[in-house]
DNA sequence: GGATGTGAATGCATTCACAGCA
DNA sequence: TGCTGTGAATGCATTCACATCC
């Protein structure tokens, strides 16, 4: 069981619960990679694809991608490749995105604002319904057609709409504070836009997206490639 | 190696290159969470730190930050630790932002606006430039101060403020020719948040934050709790 | 012919364990 | 005593290569 994932890097595993694991963590993540390359393809008309088409489209052997998708079961037809609708329903179905999930969303600052105006989660399996902040001002606004509650209507809104996911997009100092308020309500994931470490455990889930990290790991590589 | 990964291709260089080498990619990643940590026990009057202190905000054991650290020189103190704010900026060194990088957005919308008002970036080493988009409504705007250009201009601003990142934040159906044009007038790294898979090279780093995938990888992680 | 699925081999990353130093 | 730095050992992930099937 994956305990920890910080920035979507080296997951600190459970010693208990070995039941699900034979599966590289990197193969999980690649395959929502597949399922957006998938639905691509569904678009353009392809019927079927190979994995060595779909490796070139996303810079991985087709080895890679033949050993992920083997993780969990046999989809290919050998001679033919990977039928596009039948893996975008089976890789939606693994991931767990078959089934809409609600999430809310806390800190409707100029990002999380940014995130309740998107409209493309909806089709992903995801629906925010509903927004937190602490500023008075917003309260009882609707920002992206999603309300805006105050932080002492957590608890109840997570439970009125069995909640288990949340953004947190909140300042740093914030974040700690919540994500102990967000676990003790029922929520059993969190994207973590703020920039600190949290603590995942047994019983949540952490994402990390840290923006500044990012443009951090682009300036290495760039120095890098410079030298 | 011959296709090119998301995160970033493993550069093989000689000479001064020799000291990036032979450096796993992941210690790359969690040197920017070192960091941040550090900075944070700054803040907090911290003069030392050792390696369990430090990897236990972190999750990660004591020997993975020693061995990580370790890469790059030897910083630490036996019997002491790591004095933090040395430690500050030798990873600012390497990691290239103890200098400041310019960095345009592209693509003002709902996402990109949000990062430009954005204020924490500069301090990270990262100041914004300028912002494109395509919507005449924008163009000659300000939006965090920053002002928003028509794409014709983009060659002329990234030359004139000698630019080499790029933040990606429009419709995926845009992005594949933006990031050619961006390479083409010498954007080297591009932190890409549009829904699809740009192609990294020898000469351009790409890193991929995509907010469908990363409540994907939380979705799947709760169900396998659950389960 | 063309493509999958998969044991075996390889190559990396992480962890161990300890010498050495403050 | 407390902690780092680091070879050695372990454990994972990726790649190879090929039997198998359409």
């Amino acid at each position: 069981m994956i305990l920890h994932n910080q920035a979507g890097t080296s997951p600190v595993r459970s010693e208990t619960a070995m039941r699900f694991n034979g599966i590289p963590t990197p193969a999980i993540r690649r395959l929502s990679l597949y399922l957006r390359q998938f639905e691509s393809f569904r678009q353009s008309g392809q019927q079927t694809v190979s994995s060595r088409q779909l490796g070139q489209a996303l810079g991985i052997t087709d080895a890679q991608v033949r050993k992920d998708l083997a993780y969990f079961g046999q989809f290919g037809q050998p001679g033919v490749g990977y039928r596009v609708v039948e893996m975008v329903s089976q890789l939606r179905s693994i991931l767990g995105t078959d089934k809409l999930w609600n999430v809310i969303l806390v800190g409707a600052g100029n990002l999380g604002a940014a995130l309740l105006q998107y409209k493309g989660f909806v089709e992903k399996g995801f629906r925010i319904v509903a927004a937190f902040d602490t500023a008075k001002g917003k309260l009882g606004r609707t920002i992206g057609g999603v309300d805006v509650f105050d932080l002492d209507q957590l608890e109840r809104v997570i439970r009125a709409h069995n909640v288990r996911l949340a953004i947190l997009a909140t300042p740093a100092e914030a974040a700690e504070s919540l994500c102990a308020q967000l676990t003790a309500a029922g929520v059993r994931g969190i994207l973590n836009f703020a920039p600190v470490s949290l603590p995942a455990g047994p019983s949540l889930a952490v994402n990390a997206v840290d923006l500044a990290v990012q443009l951090e790991q682009l300036s290495y590589q760039v120095n890098v490639m410079d030298s």
